[in-house]
DNA sequence: CTTGACTCCGTACCGAGGTACAGGGTTTAC
DNA sequence: GTAAACCCTGTACCTCGGTACGGAGTCAAG
């Protein structure tokens, strides 16, 4: 079954200590006894990861997926989060990119006698920061 | 000095701890006294943080400061590297923000009786595997 | 009936990047 | 000269998603 679901048999008992699977019925030497649609479960767990929701989420959603149509209101509004949640991490993966991709540049500039340009150039990054002292800023640069 | 550079003092003393920092001179009484420059140190470790190296990283790109020519050409390679981990992980953000788009368009389908169509969504997407229990198989999907 | 492969349970551990706390010493401003 | 506000050390703890281990029981095949 673990096997099925492509998951370690731990991973399986981790998911029912978390609560994501409920514990199944025993066979009477005490092994479990799945039920043949767990291994759908367990795939829909997989997948939610994949498209970032967390585990605590996943949760969420399996107790959501027993309720009303609130509840699919609540689903939706979960998935919706997500996806603002997913496009700042792109747009900010990509910011790093392009810094990344300009720091890079940096290294065909001739290099003086002996500092690595990519080096100073990230030291240089953080200089702009110096008046930054008013709050605790955990400051989000872009 | 921890305040100017941003960041808690326990979080200093971890880089030290780490080797990030090196030990820096004491007072008499025991007080770190920081170089000046120390702050740019800090500083530089956050930015390249935010661009995606891990302190591990970070920690060879110090070392690789204080080498030469060879030295410099490793940094440029690790940070070609790094570029192209990003471009993968914008790339599988950007399929999970796509996929999830897709998800919630389900929502607005009729919704039968009282299933809640994302969440079945997210079941049948699932569906697509079955045929995977070749190996052990830790699948990258896309 | 024995052997090997599975399963059971509980607990501990991984790595990353810190944070928190306790029990002191020091500095600085009033 | 005293009180607040900082700093010191060391150790323990946190989150997240599992993985590993040990000692025992069980299942299926030969």
């Amino acid at each position: 079954m673990a096997a099925e679901a492509g998951v370690n048999a731990e991973t399986l008992r981790y998911y029912e200590r978390r609560g994501l699977l409920q514990e199944p019925p025993r066979r009477d030497s005490g092994y479990r006894a799945y039920a043949v649609d767990t291994v759908a479960t367990v795939r829909f767990i997989k997948e939610a990861q994949k498209l970032g929701f967390t585990l605590s989420e996943v949760e969420i959603l399996l107790h959501l997926d027993r309720g009303g149509p609130a509840d699919c209101e609540a689903a939706r509004a979960l998935a919706t989060e997500k996806l603002l949640d997913l496009e700042s991490r792109v747009a900010s993966l990509t910011a790093m990119h392009h810094s990344l991709e300009q720091l890079i540049a940096t290294c065909e500039q001739p290099l003086g006698n002996r500092e690595c340009p990519l080096i100073v150039a990230l030291g240089g990054l953080a200089e702009g920061k110096k008046a930054d002292l008013s709050g605790h800023g955990e400051g989000e640069g872009s």
